[in-house]
DNA sequence: CCCCGATAGTAGGACATCCAATGAATTGAC
DNA sequence: GTCAATTCATTGGATGTCCTACTATCGGGG
C-alpha cells in the first residue's frame, strides 16, 4: 500500500469540501485557520529536527539565543518570557531543563533578591552557535516561499496580531 | 513602571533587530518563524477561549466535527488521525476525553476487530452544533484580514505546506 | 491452511504551554 | 515608617503532541 504516510491526501482541502457542504461560506475562515495550524505544526518539527542533534527543542533554543543577546550576559527569568511572549511557567520549565543539561545556570540577582538570572556556561554558547548554524543551512524551516513572498507573509501575519491586540497600543 | 503586560512591546521586532546585529540577513526567516508561531499561539488561545463554554478544546472540537460529518455517523480512529494529520496517540488521547465527557462512544467494529469506532451522543451532536456557532461568531480568530487578505495568505501557507513535503506526489 | 508483515489502538514517557495558587521580596501610599 | 498591593519564581495540575513499544487482528504468499 502507499499508505506509509499520514500526509497521503489533503485532510484540510477535504475537510473545507465538507465544510462548504455543511456550513457554506465562512469557510474560507475555517482554512486558513487550520492552515495557519497546520503550518505551524509541520515548520516546528522541522526546527526541532535540526536542533535534536543539539539535545535542544526550538522553545529552548529561544532562551539560549536570548540569553546570549544579553549585554549583562545573563536575563531575569520574567524578562525572558516576556520577550518570548510565553508564561512564566514556560520559562521556569525550560530553565530547568536548559540548567541540567549544563547549558545555563541560574543566579541569584543582588539588587533584586526576588528575580533569578539565566547565564549561558561555556557550552550553552558552542552550542547556542552551532544550533544558530544549522537552523540557517533550513533557511528556519521558512524556504519554499521567495524573499518577497515571506516579506508579504510576514505582513499579513503581522496585521492578524495586530487584530488580535498583540501589540501594545 | 508600565509592566503590567507581557505584551507592552514588540518582541518579535526587539529580537529581529538584534538578529540583524548579530547575524546579518536571514533574519528574515526568523522572524517569518516567530510570526507564525506567535499567530498560531495566538489563534488557539481565542479558539480555545471561545469553546470554553461548552468544556473542549479546539482540538477536540475538531474531531467531533470529522465524525458529525462521516456519512455513517462513526469513524475509525485511524481515520480521524489521518484527516487531522495528528499522531494515532492524540487521537486516543482526545476521543478518551471527548468519551469521558460523554460527548462520543467507542464502538467495535465488527467487520474488521482491530478497529474502534467513535460516535456521537446526542449530547455530543449538541455541542458540535452550539461550538461552531459560537467559532462563527469570532471569525475563526481570523478576523483583521479582510477576505481578500485571507485568500492571499492561504495560498502563501499552502506553498509552504507543499515546500514541506505536506501533500501528496 | 498457516505464517510473517502490515495495520489499529493503546500504554508509558518526554515536552511544551497554560492556569491557579503559594511564598518571598519590593514598592508605594498614607 | 508601616502595611497593603504588586512582582517574581516556583509548584502542582490540565491539555495536547510526539515517539517507542506492545498487543491484537487481518491478509496475502507459500
Amino acid at each position: 500500500m502507499t499508505e506509509t504516510s499520514r500526509l497521503d491526501f489533503d485532510p484540510i482541502e477535504r475537510a473545507g469540501q465538507l465544510w462548504h457542504e455543511h456550513f457554506g461560506e465562512a469557510t474560507d475562515e475555517m482554512l486558513l485557520a487550520t492552515s495557519i495550524m497546520r503550518v505551524q505544526q509541520l515548520m516546528l518539527a522541522r526546527l526541532d529536527a535540526a536542533l535534536k542533534p543539539f539535545g535542544i527543542t526550538f522553545a529552548r533554543y529561544e532562551v539560549l539565543v536570548l540569553i546570549s543577546f544579553s549585554r549583562a550576559g545573563s536575563l531575569p527569568l520574567s524578562k525572558i518570557g516576556e520577550r518570548l511572549m510565553v508564561h512564566p511557567t514556560s520559562v521556569t520549565n525550560a530553565i530547568d531543563r536548559l540548567e541540567s543539561q549544563g547549558l545555563v545556570v541560574r543566579e541569584a540577582d543582588g539588587s533584586d533578591r526576588r528575580r533569578t538570572l539565566a547565564s549561558l556556561t561555556a557550552e550553552g554558547r558552542r552550542v547556542v552557535e552551532q544550533a544558530t548554524r544549522a537552523l540557517h543551512d533550513i533557511d528556519f524551516a521558512v524556504d519554499g516561499l521567495a524573499p518577497e513572498q515571506q516579506r508579504q507573509a510576514f505582513d499579513l501575519l503581522r496585521a492578524m496580531r495586530s487584530a488580535a491586540g498583540d501589540f501594545p497600543a
